[in-house]
DNA sequence: TATATTTGCAACCATATGGTTTCATAAACA
DNA sequence: TGTTTATGAAACCATATGGTTGCAAATATA
C-alpha cells in the first residue's frame, strides 16, 4: 500500500484534520466533533496519517492525543522547490515587461 | 468525482509527469517513453491532470503537446503557508536556544 | 488512395478508498 | 464491582483508482 505524505493530503478531510492538529494536539473524539462523519471514519484517517508519520500519538490514560509532525509538511515544500524557481522566473519576466512598458511610456 | 490539485499529485507517476512537463511541453507518446506503463495509462493520467487544470493541451497536427500550468502548483504552496509559519517558529526557537547556550558558555 | 502514426475512449479487472455498523478492550468512575 | 467512556479493529459495502487490451478517429506519409 502506498503511504506517503502526498497520499496523506489527498483527502480533504485529512487535510482539515492536519489543519486542526496544527493548532493543537487533539483526541479522536475531539477531532470527530468538527466533522459530520462518524468517529470511526476519523479514526481510519488518523490511522493513515499515523502510517505516513504525519501525526504521532501520545497516550494519556484512556485518551490518545494526536500531534502533528510538522517535519513531514516540509517534504511537500521540498518537492515544490523545483516549481518555485519556475514561477518566480515567470514573475520576474512579468515584472520586467511592466518595467519596460513604463519606461517606453516616459 | 473529486478533482483538485491535491488528488492530482497523489499518484507518483503523475508527480513524475508534472516534473517532466516542468522542463518542457511534451506529447503523450514522448511522456510514455519515460515510464514502464502503457501509453494509454499515461493518457489516463493526463486526463486527470487536464481535469484538474494542472496541464493544458496544445494541438499541433495529430500531436498534442501538454504544458504544465505552473499556477496550480502555487495552490499547494498557499495551503502550506499555514504550516510554514509553524516550522519557521520552531526553527527560531531552536535558534534562540542555541544562542542562549552560547551566551551561557561565555 | 492506401497505409502508418498519434491519440483518446470504452470495456474490463483487481485492488484501494472512504464510509458505515458492530464489537472488543482498557481506563475512569459510581 | 458494575457501568460509562475512549478508542481501535473487523466486516461489509459502494465507488474510485490505476492498469490493461481493443478499438475508432484524425492526421501524416508513401
Amino acid at each position: 500500500m502506498r503511504r506517503d505524505i502526498f497520499q496523506a493530503i489527498a483527502d480533504p478531510t485529512r487535510r482539515a484534520i492536519i489543519g486542526l492538529l496544527a493548532m493543537q494536539a487533539m483526541t479522536p473524539n475531539g477531532i470527530a466533533e468538527h466533522f459530520q462523519t462518524t468517529r470511526q471514519a476519523v479514526s481510519k484517517h488518523l490511522r493513515v496519517l499515523t502510517e505516513c508519520e504525519v501525526v504521532k500519538q501520545e497516550y494519556q490514560g484512556r485518551e490518545i492525543y494526536y500531534h502533528l509532525e510538522i517535519e513531514r509538511m516540509k517534504e511537500i515544500d521540498k518537492w515544490l522547490e523545483q516549481f518555485r524557481k519556475l514561477w518566480e522566473t515567470r514573475f520576474e519576466q512579468l515584472d520586467n515587461l511592466l518595467a519596460n512598458l513604463k519606461k517606453n511610456k516616459k
